[in-house]
DNA sequence: CTGTTAGCGCATTCAC
DNA sequence: GTGAATGCGCTAACAG
């Protein structure tokens, strides 16, 4: 099944593959009736030009990059799903990529982008000023990254205003009674920073014992450490709460917290943020900070088309409003 | 910054371009003092060949087409896992495209990956004998189909052995005490339509009342639907066993269920299938069929390599053996 | 073993 | 308005 060029569409119009093209790009240089003409054989033979053909001879590429840390993550699907809604809408193709928490990865995925000559990229970084985000300035690609803040004020960026969550939660957490307050941080990413900064910054309880530096960041995380938490912080005799900064982890703490017999919220007031699906199915629904992150996906899609087609030059910063999600977790 | 070539390594290398060509393709063909010096000159340039002029001088593209219905679908998300570990770990890329149900999108992706060549397609279709697969046999790419059965003897796919899933939870769920016995079909899919089969060819008891034509696909659709159902069945009187074809849907009439004061699984007993991320954290962990679908992504695009490859040229028609994943809510 | 040549399919000057 | 010519970067014969 051989395809045919713009050439097959020439010879069957009668006319040169120059005037074909023009028809495509920029019809109103063809004389109506030519166009007209051209227009048809072109339907007739369902016609498509070849992409490779287009990009070698010097036109943007429509696909862009997206590179994620895992699929699993909640975070990239509602991340996904947003950015498809804006691209495939514009007839841009979308190609993915996972770091695997990996930056050497990270920087393959975004190699590989390069190599695609992609019209654009949008990534999710593991830090600010990684590898990868280094690359794709230097590469003069546009991209905007996701989940992440920076000051670089060359740099396109949206996210959540993760500070301002966790102060939305502490304001609403610290109205709670009881006797201690447990921070449970998760992993040492830039959000989660912010979310405890926010919430410490504005719980002003003396109490406040954070876990430093836990490396916890899966359900099965959460429930491992939960058991241990529960012991060192004598929760089955003290009224806490806990602040987890992560609603996946935050389901593996309860689960474990009731298994071991801790009433929840009336011994242990659990919060979390995210807001992820799973938040309000789970054993005890959990109060949370929600970030609509398909909003993130949509947003960022939509100021890296906006650079793309150069209707925007000036590199925006875009935050996004937390929303407090009270259930009954705490 | 404008892209170096393989001329500009040829003039600095001292060669001509075919030798550099040869290098990077068949390297055994080039003289071991030249290729050394040529690939020395590669390194410092850094030097990556543009693709789109492989490609449009006939070389096959290094990237596969992916089409699924949504991205929030908890499928897609273990099948991109599974397929992402095959695929980048052989140097290919992976192009994404959400249907959305939409038969006319689903044809649409397809399009856009036969423009885009790839190499090869990996297609979980709304139907076996849909548009889109048609006009991917058509279109001569090989690809092979995922969560879906069909007869065409020229057709790969793999899907679970969905029947035998069926199979298995009536087995187990036919020596649990109960008066009758509801099942809840989710969608007109080919793997529901084969769960049920399964199911209802081995229960083997008279008060089998299942429920036509559903349409049932979310979790909000399950705890709107169980309103319904407590009511039209008197689930509040008579001890039942209900079969939901399908975990996501299970989970919400579970919630329902619960929260007009039904016992889990004392009064009803609630079987699912396909072992979903949220089955073993939702209210009352879920009994289910688990399919293991990051195999299924896995086992597809080793599938798909192989026919890319040449290796195997005869299409393959896998079966995932389903297991009985027995937790609290039967 | 290596160089020369001829496309691959298209966009784009530059003439007419 | 339209056509002829050139180049995009690379691979694959075909010679030598």
């Amino acid at each position: 099944m051989k395809h045919i060029t713009i050439d097959d569409i020439a010879k069957e119009a009668g006319v040169s593959k120059a005037t074909v093209s023009r028809v495509l790009s920029r019809p109103n240089l063809v004389k109506e009736q030519t166009r007209e003409q051209i227009l048809s054989v072109i339907q007739k033979y369902s016609y498509i030009p070849n992409v490779f053909a287009q990009a070698l001879a010097g036109l943007p590429t429509k696909n862009i990059g997206f590179v994620v840390d895992e699929f699993p993550n909640n975070f990239y699907i509602d991340l996904a799903d947003g950015i498809d809604g804006i691209i495939t809408a514009r007839k841009y193709t979308l190609q993915v990529m996972s770091s695997l928490w990996d930056p050497e990865r990270e920087l393959q995925g975004i190699r590989s982008m390069i190599i695609n000559r992609a019209a654009g990229v949008l990534l999710a970084p593991s830090s600010p000023d990684c590898e990868a985000v280094d690359l794709l300035k230097r590469s003069k690609i546009p991209f905007v990254l996701l989940n992440c803040r920076t000051g670089d004020p060359d740099i396109s960026c949206v996210s959540c205003d993760n500070y301002q969550g966790g102060a939305l939660m502490a304001e609403y957490v610290k109205k709670l009674a009881f006797e201690q307050m447990v921070i449970l941080p998760v992993a040492d990413h830039q959000t989660v920073l912010d979310r405890i900064a926010g919430f410490e910054d504005h719980i002003n309880i003396k109490a406040v014992k954070p876990i430093l530096s836990s490396s916890a960041k899966t359900y099965q995380d959460g429930y491992r450490i939960a058991q241990f938490i529960a012991e060192t912080y004598h929760l089955a005799e003290k009224k806490t709460c806990m602040f987890v900064a992560n609603d996946y982890v935050a389901v593996g703490v309860i689960a474990k917290l009731l298994e071991l017999g801790i009433a929840i919220p009336s011994q242990v007031a659990v919060a979390g943020f995210d807001d992820i699906r799973i938040s309000a199915m789970c054993r005890i629904p959990l109060t949370t900070v929600s970030q609509s992150v398909c909003d993130m996906g949509r947003i960022a899609a939509e100021i890296l088309l906006d650079r793309i087609m150069q209707n925007k030059t000036a590199p925006v910063k875009h935050l996004i409003e937390p929303r407090l999600v009270i259930r009954e977790s705490a």
